[in-house]
DNA sequence: GCCGTTTTCGGCCCGACTGTTTTCAGTCG
């Protein structure tokens, strides 16, 4: 765990803790922010230290830079010891409980001495919580439900799985609505969502509501009021939430709705400094609305250029668009193929032929065939013959298929030594070779994949910390490390828009940009279904701030800057 | 605790919904 994510993790536990002894709002906010801004800062904060530069990073002020300082030369933090004394370390969990805020978390504490999960319920179950001041039945049961979410856990879910749920929802409500849209982390393409926000216009707010809450999909209702109402649906009790709006602050709403938080917070800073006030509703000068009807409009008012969804996690670009220097994001339009894609001669499901009229018929000029090598034998991975076979299959389907360049690639096994599967003399004869790691997680992985990078075959690192959003954590790599050597040798590094995977994230992608890293797309379809997942890989893309020129894909396969072209 | 071409002190985003209240507090996003 980099030093970044450390002190970070340290931070939020300090707010946690200051929220549930009632401090200053500000202050936990303050921790709050520094926390996000330590986890996503793009240097080491351990380096930016060492240059005396700690109070450069924004929202670190003197007080944290003594902290944070403290930490790197100690290993402890005096305030953070403080601030967790004499709090049940099972305790402040609890705050992730929904409909359990800090307020009723302190009572129960104080009064009833709850310091645990079950100590909790079972002051919920013998009706102590209830007869408590400002608590009643209704208050209890919300809390019970809450416990109910937090024990099936409270995770977010990959946006690949949130996406054809919102989708059902959405075609259901068009029947009723004018326009209807998905807001929130979907619409910022995040890799994973926590929630979805839904935004809705229409003549009739009272029946769009009501087809919302009695959808089949919808297992709870949370809330149902004029404006809104929160559901939980039966897949992966993921909430919904939906805003019916009046068409005329539509822009509003979405901008509003799609966040982030922080870049909402930042964008109303700036909206008081100008005597403006900025809400869901519009933009207002006094009382008299001046914006709202669309996002631009909403941005115009403040100066800015209209902000892509995906930048919108107060990262800069605030700043970008008042200076007109917002980058111009990768778009599909400018992706001319896919470099990762296994066919049936490995575990893909597809042959070769059907993939290469697919990807034709998605407006590709090229597309990446690369098998798994002869080692990932449970992926049906190739030997040399098997391999030789499939290229000179390649080369005929070349020769009768017009429109679509077939590539010769292969999705190569970094072994145990940092070796590769197959010889110099096999790597040579394709078009181009992605390394990757599939076995041994734990072993020596960053050492491996350098050595790999040593190899001037080897085009392009695959899913290079090996992360999946459902559950595993990844290699034991130092990321930094890998993306500096790659940048030193030239080494391209996958973006895998596998929606499990999503690998390199949008930070990590960010952090490669600055050192001069480029990067491939890859959508590790196994069938040809599975191409269209290259939209979450651009969605990554744009959230790491990547432009065209950023991406081998947006090249033609003659113009593509692969290292074993470069002398 | 951070921050500053209106400020080094006094701000810090804003509103909906719910449940407990008799005018508001807590939670959420």
């Amino acid at each position: 765990m980099s030093k970044n994510t450390e002190i970070a993790d340290i931070f939020d536990k300090i707010a946690d803790a200051l929220e549930f002894k009632g401090e200053n709002t500000f202050r936990i906010n303050a921790y709050r922010k520094a926390a996000r801004i330590l986890r996503e800062y793009p240097e080491d904060v351990e380096e930016v230290w060492k240059n005396g530069k700690l109070e450069n990073i924004p929202g670190i002020g003197k007080g944290m830079a003594e902290k944070i300082e403290e930490y790197l030369k100690t290993g402890k933090m005096k305030k953070y010891e403080e601030a967790i004394s004499g709090i049940p370390s099972e305790l402040l969990q609890l705050l992730n409980v929904p409909n359990l805020g800090p307020k009723t978390l302190h009572l129960a504490y104080t009064k009833l001495n709850v310091r645990s999960l079950s100590e909790l319920e079972d002051v919920i179950n013998n009706g102590k919580l209830a007869q408590l001041p400002g608590m009643g039945e209704k208050k209890v049961e919300n809390i019970k439900k809450g416990i109910e979410l937090y024990k099936q856990g409270t995770s977010r879910i990959p946006i690949g799985t949130a996406l054809p749920i919102v989708e059902e929802i959405i075609g259901e409500l068009k029947k009723v609505a004018k326009k209807i849209e998905p807001a929130g982390s979907l619409r910022r393409m995040k890799e994973t969502v926590g929630d979805i926000d839904i935004l809705a216009t229409g003549k009739n707010h009272s029946e769009i509501i009501e087809k919302f809450v009695s959808h089949p999909l919808v297992k709870d209702v949370l809330a149902k009021g004029e404006t809104k109402a929160s559901v939980i649906v039966k897949e992966k009790n993921l909430q919904v939430d939906l805003r019916v709006i009046e068409e005329d602050c539509f822009g509003a709403a979405l901008q509003y709705f799609t966040g982030s938080k922080s870049h909402n917070i930042k964008l109303r800073g700036i909206a008081k400094d100008k005597g403006l006030k900025i809400s869901e509703y519009g933009v207002f000068k006094g009382s008299k609305k001046i914006a709202g009807k669309t996002e631009e409009e909403v941005y115009e008012v403040l100066g800015m250029e209209w902000i892509p969804p995906e930048l919108r996690e107060d990262r800069g670009e605030i700043e970008a668009a008042m200076e007109k220097k917002l980058p111009e994001l990768i778009e599909m339009k400018d992706i001319k193929g896919d470099m990762h894609v296994h066919s049936k001669y490995s575990d893909g499901i597809d042959e070769i032929e059907k993939i290469a009229i697919a990807a034709k018929e998605m407006g590709y000029e090229y597309i990446g065939i690369c098998d798994h090598s002869k080692t990932s034998k449970i992926a049906g991975g190739l030997d040399e013959d098997e391999l030789k076979r499939r290229n000179e299959e390649i080369d005929k389907l070349n020769e009768k298929i017009k429109g679509i360049k077939i590539l010769k690639g292969a999705e190569v096994d970094i072994l145990a030594d940092g070796s590769l599967d197959y010889s110099d003399k096999v790597l040579e004869e394709l078009d181009f070779v992605i390394g990757a790691i599939h076995q041994g997680f734990k072993k020596d992985v960053t050492e491996r994949i350098k050595k790999a990078m040593d190899n001037p075959y080897v085009d392009i690192i695959a899913h290079p910390t090996g992360r999946l959003l459902t559950g595993r954590e990844g290699y034991d790599v130092d990321i930094e490390e890998i993306i500096e050597y790659a940048a030193k040798k030239g080494v391209i590094l996958e973006i895998n828009c596998y929606p499990d995977r999503l690998d390199l994230n949008d930070v990590n992608i960010l952090k490669a940009k600055t050192q001069g890293v480029i990067f491939a797309l890859g959508t590790d379809a196994h069938n040809i279904g599975m191409l269209k997942y290259i939209s979450f890989g651009i969605g990554i893309a744009r959230r790491g701030w990547l432009t065209k020129n950023d991406v081998i894909n947006t090249y033609s396969w003659e113009e593509m800057p692969l290292r074993r072209r470069k002398k």
